[in-house]
RNA sequence: GCUCGGAUGGUGGAAUUGGUAGACACGUUGGACUUAAAAUCCAAUGACCAUUGCGGUCGUGCGGGUUCAAGUCCCGCUCCGAGUACCA
């Protein structure tokens, strides 16, 4: 903490309670969950607290990440006091690309910095004193994780997704339907170009042909995908990876490319994830968000016919009603068709296009609606009921992995497809009864607009015209009726080093998987993460990677002779694997792991996860791939459940104050005074002001002039004249200042105190590129290297402030660690939850901090009147009566279990902190040190501050730890009131208040109310035309 | 662009089912204690007007609406944040 050398004498020693609890809780395995055959006499219920899987990133943590982990553990420890057996695990994501960035940079291995950075989390994490059961931890880089990783990939590929039965089963039975009828009757997901097949053909079919057969209905199977190539790195780069259409390392161009990667055919779960959402209890938004990625929509697959070719072009359309409004066909840019179909003519305009498509990103194109751009292939379709043709154009707007990447435009009715022909000119023909189309399309579906202009559909409402015209369509097999969803499958390849290897060789280019018991299939050395000089995946540097089929071991790449030695697969399982199923390995102890994801006994105590806190922004990724998987393996009977979390809660972010510095920057030639001079803040934010008012301000000798040269006579130039010829006396006569002559740096904030001062000598030390700068400070003193900095005439440097999200690169991360060192992890653990609601971003401000310490403090003395010093080695000395509580205390204590017990199950952990305040703000004044009130109010309070609360406990005299004790029990009886303090309103507005007795009728308070003079005043004789009375709540005059 | 959130004093936020806006803290100011500082305690603190006192007007991002009563409900906007399919 900035300037904080303090010693404080006092009675509450958190440092010394902290450290002596957390000692006592690994000692005890306090918070080891009991497995089912753990109870000998009463099973208590099992409850599941789980947070977010972290990355051990190599930052460490920062106040935001444990957010989450003690609003989870709060609840976890309530659930204790519960009587559950509650499991509340941790472990880590510790595959992933920022280890693999580093080693790409320092040539060290992820597993080794990967190990180093668990260990620093730990060490955080302990500090802050969360009841995690650490006995069964997990890390997805660890084989003995990944080998189970690997065999779910090799069940899912070993599987088939029954349409019938809306079930995934063993691949072994598609195959008998196959031998016994082919593939036509079967209702079976597969990929969009599967030809069909006879049991003849089948039989007669080669086994290599068979396998290429079976890939279209593998859950998880090879197919050309598109990626982003980089080809200066000879990589594929996320998408976080590009900024502004370039590679973020080296600034490269990337385009979009096709490759051959493994899929996830989580579209075949769609609709289960979609109605499985009803029973989950998470938020409205969040599950809304899932139901719009998933994106179902009904509608009809239409089939094009192109003129003068064997082609078709399939488009999905939610509006055949509009069937005859249909004037162009849009075809995404990367259309396989594209290529077959273009005129001559058009080939160079079209080869153009596609090239300059390739080069912008999906995202880009979605968020580009402004610039409309096309061209036409000079090819045309035919309309299937008109038999007019249709013009085939290609626009960027449509995109190839949405749908079937055509379009069939109804500029009519779609805004886009209305631009579009507007654009190029293409005609607009109306399909809508008495509705204006030239301007904009008309796009409301509801059944009073009536379909025009379109035969047989004319005068339907739109709702009844699209059952029919999909009915006429299908008769006469251009389309038919179809569900369709946005949610695609998942790409599950990455060129990556630090990942898990797939289980998987190949024999003639076709994937074999390697049998279960000779797994897991480790990550090979290399001697360099990056990929190799013809483009293939870092793996592909390894010489120890070929799978011996007869030795069943990774053996040496010489010896692959594609016979009994076969070469072993390149790329890496992405992050969401591992985090797609690890809930499940939580609930098997460590030591018996070996033979199974977790026993059968285990994953029916534990089901699922009873609640998960994490952040909003898994809400896609994560929190679908894991529903998928475990929809997945229930089907396969190897999970009881099918869906891995029952309640969720998302926690918003805390971001960070960022403190920024100001740099002059000499402009225009004219200064030339180096460029380390820092302005303090409060100067730059006057003289911003007034260059509002000026654009820009010349100094000269004779004074400060404007642009025009008229001598500038503000008030503020005035005041600050001797600040800005000391900046510039350096040695120009003629200076010129501008909004862009000061550049804000960040600094790190921990150089910075709550009053936004700079230590600079703290910012020196560790940023020596500042050694040599100068600060003017608000006085106008010149600091600089040569000056004392000892001899300091009073000024100061100020900074401005800004809230960001928290990060390294911002300079404004606060550690945890700072703050329990401090303040002791009990405050830390009391602010972040006193900072706002769990599910809000709010901006961290370390100031705030001695309010919950103080709390923390107050309540200590509560406990203990007169505490020795602790320095002095002096035992807690704890006053507590054995008397009855008074009843305004036993008031104070009931309000508070009512009120904390509440805001618990609500996950309003912020308002209970508040409760605490107060609780302990009465009971000060009450002068209350009853055991009756002071032992439930320690157990109320140790989910939140549990050292504390421990040492409390301790005091009054228990030896067991407080953990486990039933929590108090909220008695009505305590609060009962039989007055209330009315607020009287005329029209609306609260006047005064009158205490009433809650026993009062309606009219009698009517009567009290309209005898009491201050109403008489308030209505100056005049008769109230209503009176409005809710009794126990309002009293309101209408006049 | 699309999807999902959010906006209340100087700051973080509170406000049950529509019923006393600003709880609880931070900060600031003043005071007590002290040689002094820290710590601690007490008081004031939405803005404006009035003031000896009583009091009054405005006020929950903006513009409308519903209601006896709106931070809360409805309609239309503005700005900010997250996600957008290879960051995790």
């Amino acid at each position: 903490m900035p300037f904080a050398n303090k010693h404080f004498i006092m009675a509450y020693d958190f440092k010394r309670i902290e450290q002596d609890w957390q000692k006592y809780w690994a000692k005890h395995q306090t918070f080891k969950a009991k497995q089912p055959q753990d109870f000998s006499g009463e099973p208590k219920p099992p409850f599941y607290v789980l947070d977010m899987f972290p990355y051990p990133s190599g930052a460490g943590l920062h106040v935001g990440h444990p957010l989450g982990y003690i609003a989870s553990d709060i609840y976890a420890r309530y659930k204790r006091h519960s009587g559950y057996n509650v499991l509340h695990p941790q472990g880590y994501d510790s595959f992933g690309l920022p280890a693999e960035q580093y080693a790409i940079q320092t040539g060290q291995h992820p597993a080794k910095t990967t190990e180093a950075n668990i260990k620093r989390y730990r060490e955080q994490l302990d500090k802050i004193g969360f009841s995690f059961d650490w006995s069964r931890e997990v890390r997805t880089s660890d084989p003995k994780y990944y080998k189970w990783t690997q065999w779910i990939f090799i069940q899912l590929f070993e599987s088939w997704y029954d349409e019938a039965a809306q079930k995934s089963k063993p691949i072994s039975d598609l195959i008998q339907i196959f031998e016994s009828e082919g593939n036509s009757e079967v209702q079976a997901v597969c990929d969009g170009d599967t030809p069909e097949f006879s049991a003849e053909d089948w039989k007669a079919f080669s086994d290599d042909e068979k396998e290429q057969h079976l890939l279209n209905y593998r859950l998880t199977y090879l197919a050309e995908t598109e990626v982003n190539w980089c080809p200066a790195l000879g990589t594929v780069l996320a998408n976080d990876e590009i900024v502004n259409g370039v590679s973020e390392r080296g600034g490269h161009t990337v385009v979009r490319k096709k490759m051959k990667q493994w899929s996830m055919r989580i579209s075949a779960f769609a609709e289960r994830l979609l109605s499985g959402l009803d029973d989950l209890d998470w938020s409205e938004s969040l599950k809304e968000t899932q139901k719009n990625w998933i994106g179902k929509s009904v509608g009809a697959q239409l089939k094009f016919k192109i003129q003068n070719s064997k082609f078709l072009i399939e488009a999905f359309t939610t509006r055949p009603d509009t069937i005859f409004g249909v004037s162009f066909i849009t075809l995404a840019p990367e259309h396989d068709l594209v290529s077959q179909i273009t005129t001559p003519e058009q080939k160079e305009a079209v080869d153009t296009y596609v090239k300059a498509a390739a080069r912008r990103s999906e995202r880009e194109r979605m968020a580009d609606v402004k610039s409309i751009t096309g061209v036409f292939t000079g090819a045309f379709a035919e309309h299937p009921l008109t038999q007019k043709p249709i013009p085939i154009w290609i626009g960027d707007y449509v995109l190839a992995s949405y749908g079937t990447g055509a379009v069939m435009a109804v500029p009519c009715g779609d805004q886009r497809d209305h631009d579009f022909a507007k654009h190029f000119g293409i005609p607009i023909p109306n399909v809508f009864q008495g509705i204006d189309i030239s301007e904009e399309a008309y796009t409301d579906k509801t059944n009073t607009t009536k379909i025009a202009n379109s035969d047989f559909l004319d005068g339907l409402g739109v709702l009844e015209a699209i059952p029919k015209a999909i009915e006429a369509l299908a008769d006469i097999g251009a389309g038919d009726k179809k569900i369709n969803y946005r949610l695609r499958d998942a790409v599950f390849s990455r060129q990556r080093y630090w990942g898990e290897p797939f289980p998987v060789y190949y024999v003639n280019d076709l994937p074999k998987m390697i049998a279960e018991k000779h797994l897991p299939l480790k990550l090979p050395e290399v001697e360099k993460y990056l990929p190799t000089e013809d483009g293939a995946p870092p793996l592909g540097r390894a010489t120890e990677w070929a799978w011996d089929t007869e030795t069943n071991q990774v053996v040496s790449n010489d010896k692959i002779d594609h016979k009994s030695v076969f070469p072993l697969e390149l790329n890496t399982m992405p992050g969401w694997a591992g985090s797609s199923w690890y809930l499940f390995r939580y609930m098997e102890e460590q030591n018996n792991r070996d033979q199974h994801i977790a026993s059968d006994e285990a994953l029916n105590y534990w089901k699922n996860v009873d609640l998960y806190i994490g952040g909003s922004e898994h809400a896609t990724g994560h929190l679908l791939y894991s529903r998928f998987w475990t929809k997945f393996l229930n089907d396969r009977g190897v999970l009881p459940v099918d869906e891995p979390f029952k309640k969720l809660i998302n926690q918003g972010m805390i971001l960070g104050e960022s403190a920024f510095v100001y740099r002059y920057k000499a402009s225009g030639g004219e200064g030339r005074i180096g460029e380390n001079i820092y302005i303090t803040y409060d100067f730059v934010k006057s003289i911003k002001e007034e260059l509002s008012k000026f654009e820009n301000i010349f100094i000269r000798e004779n004074g400060i002039f404007d642009k025009n040269n008229n001598i500038i006579d503000s008030e503020i130039i005035i005041k600050y004249t001797p600040i800005l010829k000391k900046i510039f006396s350096l040695g120009q006569s003629n200076m010129l200042i501008m909004e862009r002559s000061f550049d804000p740096i960040h600094v790190d904030v921990s150089v910075v105190n709550t009053s936004n001062q700079l230590d600079i000598e703290g910012l020196k030390k560790i940023k020596p590129e500042f050694s040599e700068a100068k600060f003017i400070l608000s006085n106008g003193e010149l600091y600089d290297a040569n000056s004392s900095p000892l001899g300091r005439s009073g000024g100061d440097f100020t900074v401005s402030r800004e809230v960001e999200k928290m990060s390294k690169s911002k300079f404004n991360v606060v550690n945890p660690d700072d703050v329990c060192e401090e303040y002791g992890a009990d405050s830390l653990r009391l602010y972040e939850m006193f900072l706002g609601p769990i599910e809000q971003a709010k901006p961290w401000n370390t100031a705030g901090l001695s309010g919950v310490h103080n709390f923390l403090k107050k309540l200590w003395k509560l406990y203990s009147q007169a505490s020795p010093d602790p320095s002095q080695g002096g035992e807690s000395d704890f006053q507590i009566s054995d008397e009855p509580g008074s009843k305004e205390s036993l008031k104070t204590l009931h309000k508070t279990i009512k009120k904390v017990t509440q805001d618990i199950e609500d996950f309003s952990f912020n308002t209970s902190v508040s409760t605490f305040m107060i609780c302990v703000n009465e009971l000060t004044q009450q002068k209350c040190n009853s055991r009756e009130i002071l032992e439930p109010l320690a157990i109320l309070i140790s989910p939140y501050a549990p050292h504390i609360a421990e040492e409390l406990w301790e005091g009054l005299g228990h030896s067991e730890g407080i953990s486990e004790v039933a929590y108090p029990k909220f008695e009505e009886k305590y609060l009962k009131e039989d007055s209330k303090t009315y607020p009287i309103s005329f029209n609306g507005k609260m006047r005064f208040t009158m205490d009433l007795s809650l026993d009062l009728s309606k009219d009698e308070i009517e009567e009290i109310v309209m005898a009491d003079e201050r109403t008489q005043k308030q209505l100056e004789g005049k008769t109230p035309k209503k009176v409005i009375i809710v009794p126990g709540k309002i009293v309101n005059i209408v006049g």
